[in-house]
DNA sequence: CCGAATCCAAGCGGATACTG
DNA sequence: CAGTATCCGCTTGGATTCGG
């Protein structure tokens, strides 16, 4: 979905509709692992993209590489490249643009919190995961 | 890549894994259209079927069902049906917990909104879109 | 008016292996 | 260390048709 939305809504934009905000923002975290990286890298300097590797859990390198892609072409983070004793090492930070967007996360991150705890999950959700996933058919 | 992540967020969070809040809340509106089904819901006392699928530009029924589906298992949004002259009619209208998903909405319009003024868009987007759509090979 | 059913395309992510 | 290169399958959404 999200490079097809990103087209959509650039396109939409050159052509001067300008109803699209919302979908423009979405469409920037749109993504399985573009939050946890935006939030990840919101608390820290910088990082390398094997730390990432690691922390991230579950994320595949063809993945990680394509979400960091595609994050830096929306200019939300830098990548910084640079050589150490003959290596190329590579860090990647958020960029200014990426940090206007922390505070969406963290209202997300409340209101997912909140909801969590006072909810807690519906009896009928639960049941319908251990149905779904513990016998694979 | 909507239902397959509230899957496991929920799966995680039956097997206490607490790590996945934002997740959770993106997940609430991972779908082409939800973001703008809420926001419209956000703004009214409640809509038909129909004129949800009129004033949503782009979207078929099929889809639209589905999103409203979702959006209600969700508890998002609330399907009221009654009956008048004989016909069955169906509204729907944003739930409390709906409600309180506005603000984030609100924060995403105006970060896009924002974005889109004082950005414009990077000529390279302007050219990649355009050299993108029109001609269909 | 409010969808359900069917069929289909492609996007997006996963697995694995390989490279400078 | 920081990625590419292939291959491949599931999910999501689109087109169209049909029904209560």
């Amino acid at each position: 979905m999200t490079d097809v939305v990103r087209k959509q809504v650039l396109t939409k934009l050159t052509h001067g509709d300008y109803n699209c905000e919302k979908e423009f923002t979405l469409a920037m975290f749109s993504g399985k692992y573009k939050l946890v990286i935006l939030w990840e890298l919101g608390h820290v300097k910088s990082m390398h993209f094997n730390e990432l590797f690691r922390v991230i859990d579950g994320v595949t390198k063809k993945v990680l590489a394509g979400q960091l892609k595609e994050l830096a072409a929306d200019q939300l983070i830098l990548r910084d490249a640079y050589m150490e004793n003959n290596r190329e090492l590579v860090v990647y930070r958020i960029s200014d643009l990426g940090q206007t967007l922390l505070p969406i996360i963290d209202q997300m991150y409340q209101w997912g919190k909140q909801r969590v705890q006072d909810y807690q999950i519906p009896a009928s959700f639960k049941l319908a995961v251990e149905n779904d996933l513990p016998k694979a058919p």
